[in-house]
Order: C-alpha cells, then sequence, then structure tokens
DNA sequence: CTGTTAGCGCATTCAC
DNA sequence: GTGAATGCGCTAACAG
C-alpha cells in the first residue's frame, strides 16, 4: 500500500501538500489538489489510520463497554445499541465493541490505552472494577445506567427514572388489592437493583403498608432470566401461597414466571399478576395474556448517551450531565385485581 | 498521560526494555521487570495503542460492516453479532461497528484506511460498493451471506444453504397439497433473494409443477418488515384469492402477514399456510399460532466468520474457503395441508 | 539480558 | 500557496 511520500513524489510535491489535500486544513490550489487526487487514487493511496491517529490523537471512535461475561447481547442491549449506532452514523463515529475478557487483560501485553475518544460504559455494578478516578479522568465517560454512589457526582450518566417507575408498577398493584408482591429483581450486584428496590418499597410505604422482606429476591448470575424466573416463581409460590403479584425484572424472566404458572395450572391474570420492567420485544404482545410492562425506551438511552458522549469528547469543559430518560406503564392484560375467592 | 520514554528515565533503563517488559517479545530480568512495572504503575502508565498499531501493523480489531442505510440491528444480526463477540472474546479481538454514511465517506477528509486487521460484510448484494478487487486484497474479507456471482471463488464466505431450505420449505408445503403458494422474498438486490427464489423454484420443478411468477414478490426497502408483510398479504389474498400458503422471508414480515389474515378473518393454518425463514425470535413461540420457520443458527453464522476472518488475519497463506451453516424446518403448527372446501 | 538507532506514516510547526 | 524539518510513541534490528 502506497504512503503519502510516494504520492508526494509520483506528484512532484511535498509531504505536507498531499497532507492538506486530505485534511483540508489549509488551502491547496485547485490544480495542485486534483493532481495529488488523481496520483492517489492510481496508486490506491488512503491515508494511514493510525498514523494519523498518532499525530492528531483522534480517533474518532467511540466505546461500547460491557461486562465481558456478559458477552451476549439482549434486545434491550440490541435496541440501546441502535441508538448508540444512530447518532455515531450522524456524527461519523465508528462504534467499539469492547468484548475483552478479564483475563486476557490480566496478562501485561494486553495491557494497553485504549483506542477510543470516549467510552459508554454498560451495566454498572456497585464495585465496578471498570470505574476508578484514573480511568474517568484519562478519557471521557458517560454511563447507562445509576452509577455506583462515589461516582454519581463525578461521571455523566443517562438513565431511567427506575425508583419512579418501580414505584408506578407497585402502587397500581397494591391500589388493585395486592399485598404479596413477589419482586424479582435484577440482580444484587447490578445498580440498577438498588433503584428499583427503592421504589418497591416506597409504595408500600406511601400506603402505610409494610412489605414482607422475603418477597424481594434477586436474580442469580448462573441461570439465565427464563430459568430463574421459572424456578424461583415455582418456589416462591410453593412457599408463599398467599403470593397473588410478581413484578419481574426483564421480560424474559416474565416468560420464566409464565411457564411456572402454566405448570401449577393457575391462570394469568385472575390467579397471578404479573409486570415485567421492559418493552424490548416486539413479541410483548404475543405474550398469553399479553405483558403489562414498563417502556424504557432503551433506544433512547442509547442515543442520548452517545450525544452526551460525543458532546464531552468535542468540548473542552468538563461537564457532568445527566439525563433521565422517562418510563411509561403499558397495561396489556396481565395485572388485574386481586379476585376474592 | 506518561509515555515509555517517562517510564526508561524513572526506571533507569532504555526504552526497548520498557517496551520489552509490557511486549514480552524479548526476556527480561524479573529484577528489572518488576522495577518497570512498579514504575509505569506509579507514572500511570500504558503503552499507547495507536503507536504500538503504528509500528506493528497489527491492531486486533476486527470489522463488522453492514449497510449504512440498515444501520439497524435486527434481531438476526444481534445474534449474528453474540457469535462474532463470543469468537472475539475469546481471542482477544475487539469488534468495530462500521456505521459510516456513504455522504460522510464521500468527503475527502473522511477518506482513511480503515482501522481493523480485517472486515466481516453484512447483507451482501448483487452490487455491492463495499466489494472491489482492491479492498480485498488490501486487507483479509469474510462475508456472511452469497457473495455477487464475480466474487464466489475470490473471498471467503459463511452462509446457510439457501437453496436447499427454500427448496425444503417449499416442496413441504407442495407435499400438503398446495400450489398456490405466494413467496414474500428478500430485497431483489439482496444476493440471498437469489437463492431463496432457486430453491422455490427448484421444489416446484422436481415435482414437474409450475409456479405462478406473480407470486413471487420483494420486500421494498421502504417498508418495514411487518408493514410490507401486512400490506402484500391483504394485497396479493385479494387479488389471487386462490392463494393457500405464505413462505415470509422473516419472522418480522410473518407477523405482517398474521395481522393481514386477522383482519381478513381467515384462520391459520386452516385456510392458510405460513411459513417463515427465521428462528431469531426466543417469542417465535407466542406467535398464535406459533409459526412454522426454518432455523438458521445466525449465532453459528456469526462464530463461524469470525473464525475464517481470524484464521485468515493470521495465517500467511490467502485460502478461499466456504463454511455452510444447516438449516432446519421447525414445525409449529402455522402450515398444514389444504383443506378441501 | 540490555542499550542504541532507525524507522512506522502522518500532521504540524516554521519558513519562503 | 507550497516546501523542509520536527515530533507523535512505540517496535525492531542491530550491537554488545
Amino acid at each position: 500500500m502506497a504512503n503519502i511520500d510516494d504520492v508526494a513524489k509520483a506528484a512532484g510535491v511535498s509531504k505536507s501538500t498531499v497532507s492538506s489535500v486530505f485534511s483540508k486544513k489549509r488551502p491547496i490550489s485547485k490544480e495542485v489538489t486534483e493532481l495529488v487526487l488523481k496520483v492517489a487514487r492510481d496508486l490506491n493511496y488512503k491515508p494511514n489510520y493510525w498514523a494519523r491517529t498518532l499525530a492528531t490523537k483522534e480517533t474518532r471512535i467511540l466505546g461500547l463497554n460491557m461486562q465481558a461475561e456478559k458477552v451476549k447481547f439482549s434486545q434491550f442491549h440490541l435496541s440501546l445499541m441502535n441508538g448508540v449506532l444512530q447518532e455515531c452514523y450522524e456524527n461519523g463515529y465508528q462504534l467499539l465493541v469492547n468484548t475483552l475478557s478479564p483475563e486476557f487483560l490480566k496478562d501485561i501485553q494486553n495491557q494497553v490505552s485504549s483506542p477510543v475518544d470516549g467510552e459508554i460504559l454498560m451495566d454498572p455494578e456497585k464495585k465496578d472494577s471498570r470505574l476508578n478516578r484514573d480511568t474517568i479522568s484519562d478519557r471521557p465517560t458517560v454511563i447507562i445506567g445509576k452509577p455506583p454512589e462515589e461516582f454519581e457526582h463525578v461521571i455523566s450518566y443517562v438513565d431511567n427514572d427506575n425508583v419512579g417507575i418501580a414505584f408506578d408498577v407497585t402502587t397500581y398493584l397494591l391500589d388493585d388489592g395486592h399485598e404479596q408482591i413477589l419482586f424479582l429483581n435484577a440482580p444484587n450486584h447490578r445498580t440498577v437493583s438498588i433503584d428499583r428496590e427503592l421504589g418497591y418499597k416506597r409504595a408500600f410505604l406511601a400506603k402505610s403498608k409494610s412489605h414482607s422482606p422475603e418477597l424481594i429476591v434477586y436474580k442469580k448470575e448462573n441461570l439465565t432470566s427464563v430459568e430463574y424466573g421459572y424456578q424461583t416463581t415455582l418456589k416462591m409460590l410453593r412457599e408463599h401461597p398467599t403470593i397473588t403479584a410478581v413484578i419481574a425484572d426483564t421480560d424474559k424472566m416474565a416468560l420464566g414466571v409464565y411457564r411456572a404458572v402454566k405448570e401449577l395450572n393457575l391462570s394469568i391474570p385472575s390467579q397471578l399478576s404479573v409486570f415485567a420492567f421492559s418493552d424490548h420485544s416486539i413479541f410483548a404482545k404475543e405474550f398469553d395474556p399479553p405483558l403489562s410492562s414498563a417502556k424504557l425506551n432503551s433506544e433512547l438511552l442509547g442515543s442520548e448517551a452517545a450525544k452526551l458522549l460525543i458532546e464531552q469528547i468535542q468540548s473542552k469543559h468538563k461537564l457532568v450531565k445527566r439525563v433521565v430518560i422517562p418510563g411509561e406503564l403499558i397495561h396489556r392484560g396481565s395485572a388485574s385485581t386481586v379476585q376474592k375467592e
């Protein structure tokens, strides 16, 4: 592959002239420009990405970092990524999906600075190894989700109002007469579980009712969402037959709940109401009965995060911003008032 | 941010020693190694990705290129990407999703060599601007799907046996007594439409029957899959009341078919059989009735493509390989024998 | 086992 | 408007 020198010689001009033709950072006469471009085309020359980066310190690449163990994207991540990509597309950035395993990164050979201009961190955890003062001061960073306590005022983030959403869902169920509400929360180490749990508890408090602590359980990482929803629902309904409603973390988990309910020969919603934090699937309507859920607008989460990040990359000031994406309860019939026996 | 010189000076060694400590490309004594690492940690030093790349010509980044207009990932692309990411994860590569618009790339400033070691091209078209002799000789490239005719023997690719799958689906319907089979094919400019159409036609030929050419239609790019499936089914069923079966390109398109059928007050499968090329959604079962479809194993498409690409990057020989991912018909009840009236 | 030197390919001062 | 020199931060080839 030809380099800038080859082109310069072949065109009979200097390197800097060729450079300027491509970067447009200083005016070059029309004749020279055309000559250089023609020669470049003939030689199949394109400026070397990494050499340019080394000189300019800019890659025009955004990073999307998800926890390595969770290298499987869910529907939620997918549509979120579509939002990020949309923004990348419009601003001329490419997206680098980070998939390096912790073990891989432990090797010294692989300890390298990141090749991105900025990074979006997904699925933050209470103790998140990706976050420390050094990394976030090294490069612009935006979190999707709730940052750990100590980073709340240090780093920009985009999140749903999970407290509010959980409050609304729980209040809705309480208003329908439910008291024993099983809460299949996100994994305990994820920050999102804090907010949702808070909303759940506040809803009880607001009605001066008390919740049963044993009805709040957290997803285990070693099970799939469907499997966890299935097994836990079976177990909890047997141990606590007074449960009349379930709040599931995701629609996949709710699918597990549906399966358990079928196996127990119960019916939704007459004997058990189900609500999920999720609108990820275009097939949500295909649940039988259709699943009531919260619309999280994950695509917006993605595009707003990308916007924040690009803004942060391009501006001189390090402002800490927060964007709250509204959620909305969508009632599709899987939850109803308690049936008196 | 500290650079290699700072570390070398602070540790009282040479640059190349520091370099070797991090790259492990030549042995360094234990004492020196530890000293250097300690100093590096104190200075928060990490080797600069771009500088290293410039010197080594290796980025350890794979590219995933989808057509820019289709910047929205579907379920199919998602699970495919999960396959790619899995392979990246295991081999220490990162994945760069290419989202640069054609207009953006027309600007000379943005004409830059690609920052990847190799690239996976998705959704190939009959005339595909991404493909030409120069680009594929510049860097390793693997296609997911059927390459355009002239690249068939020049470039490695991973694909389903779409001819066979379409043949099987069509044969299955013909065996059930269907004769007027509406085929909602992929967009005409996509190479996949060729193979599927071929399979459809061959199935008729094998039974010495003739198909009605007007029953093969192609998705229009300006409509969503659901919308296209819906509108076209309505229109075609009105114009051709003798149609008893529909083959849809994707499950989303089939969802449109279901909606049209509902609107026409018909029932599936007694009055219309439906089959789709797709198993993308975990909710496929939730179609009412459940949708019969072909399992394409898209995750395997992704991981095999990544394997091919990594192999090609790491080997000296440019071998042209092809991997065929098996498909499988999954019968779930949306297709049945023709009901005599 | 370690140090010295010379690039990698481009952008960016300066001069003119 | 264009050219010459310097540097970005690292690796690699050559010494020793």
